[in-house]
DNA sequence: ATGTCGCATTCCATGCGA
C-alpha cells in the first residue's frame, strides 16, 4: 500500500502533472492539497479515468484538500472539528480498504500563519491545537491511521536550509514545533524521521530567488503515522523530480510504503 | 533583486496569499 500526499498548488493547471505521478508512481492513496478550487471545478472525471475515486472538500481561490483512492472512499470527516466559525476547507478524511481491515487516513493544509503577531499566527496555533484534539480522538481506533498534509511547519533545525534567518518566521517558531511535537508526542511517527536522520530531506522550495536552483529547501510536508500504521512502515520517499517538472508545484510528493 | 506564482477582480493591471 502506497500512500502520497502533495500540496498541488492549484489542481486544475497541475492537472497534467498529476496525471503523469498517477500513471507513473500509481500509488494506491494520494491526499492533495491546495485544489483552489471548488468542489464544480474539480477535474473528477478526468482522475477517475485514470482509476481513481475522489473525495473532495473544495474551495474558491484558496485552500482545498482531496483524498484520492483505488479503493472505496468512505467519508468520515469534512473540516477540522472544534470551531464552528472556521470556514477554511483545510481537513478532509476518509477509510479506505487496507488488507483485511481499513486505513484511515486524512488530508491536512495546515496554515501558514504569517506574519507572527497577527491573527494569522493566533489561527494557526489554535488549528494545530484542534488537530492534536482530533488526533488524539483517533487514535481510539487502533488502526492504521495516516495524518498526511502540508504541515507548514519544519519540525527541526536540519529542516531548513537557514534555521537562523527562519527563527522568527510562522513555519519554524518554537510555539509552531512545540505543537508539532505534541502531536508525535500522543504517539504519531514522523514517517521520514522514522527512516532516516539526513538533514534537508526537503519537500519544498519557493518560486522566489531560484531556491530551487540553490536548494534552499523547507521539509514541511509530513506524513504522521499511527502506531498500527507505524509498525508497516517499509519505506518512504520524496519525489524530487517533480519539482523540476514544466510548471512545477512549489511542494513535491512525499510517499510511504505500508506493509 | 521589491527576485515568483496562482487566483480574483474594479478585468490586460493590481491586490492578496503563499
Amino acid at each position: 500500500m502506497i500512500i502520497a500526499s502533495w500540496n498541488i498548488n492549484s489542481v486544475r493547471l497541475r492537472l497534467p502533472l498529476l496525471l503523469g505521478y498517477l500513471r507513473e508512481t500509481s500509488p494506491d492513496v494520494l491526499c492533495l492539497q491546495e485544489l483552489k478550487c471548488e468542489d464544480a471545478q474539480f477535474p473528477r472525471m478526468e482522475i477517475e479515468d485514470a482509476g481513481y475515486n475522489c473525495l473532495v472538500h473544495g474551495q474558491k481561490s484558496w485552500n482545498g484538500v482531496a483524498i484520492l483512492s483505488k479503493g472505496p472512499l468512505e467519508e468520515a470527516r469534512r473540516g477540522l472539528p472544534g470551531d464552528e466559525n472556521d470556514a477554511h476547507a483545510r481537513y478532509l478524511e476518509a477509510t479506505t480498504p487496507f488488507g483485511a481491515g481499513v486505513l484511515r487516513v486524512a488530508s491536512i493544509y495546515l496554515p501558514n500563519g504569517n506574519p507572527v503577531g497577527t491573527e494569522k499566527f493566533a489561527y494557526k496555533l489554535a488549528w494545530m491545537a484542534r488537530l492534536n484534539a482530533h488526533a488524539r480522538q483517533l487514535l481510539a481506533w487502533e488502526e492504521p491511521l495516516v495524518l498526511a498534509g502540508d504541515y507548514n511547519v519544519m519540525p527541526a533545525p536540519e529542516d531548513v536550509y537557514d534555521p537562523v534567518g527562519w527563527a522568527d518566521d510562522a513555519l519554524f517558531r518554537l510555539e509552531t514545533r512545540e505543537q508539532f511535537r505534541s502531536l508525535a508526542n500522543l504517539g504519531f511517527t514522523d514517517a521520514l524521521r522514522a527512516v532516516t536522520d539526513a538533514p534537508k530531506q526537503y519537500t519544498f522550495w519557493d518560486y522566489q530567488a531560484l531556491a530551487w536552483q540553490k536548494n534552499k529547501g523547507l521539509r514541511i510536508d509530513h506524513l504522521m503515522l499511527s502506531p498500527q500504521a507505524a509498525d508497516r512502515l517499509k519505506s518512504v520517499t520524496i519525489d524530487k523530480a517533480m519539482r523540476a517538472k514544466e510548471k512545477p508545484s512549489d511542494h513535491v510528493p512525499i510517499r510511504a510504503e505500508l506493509a
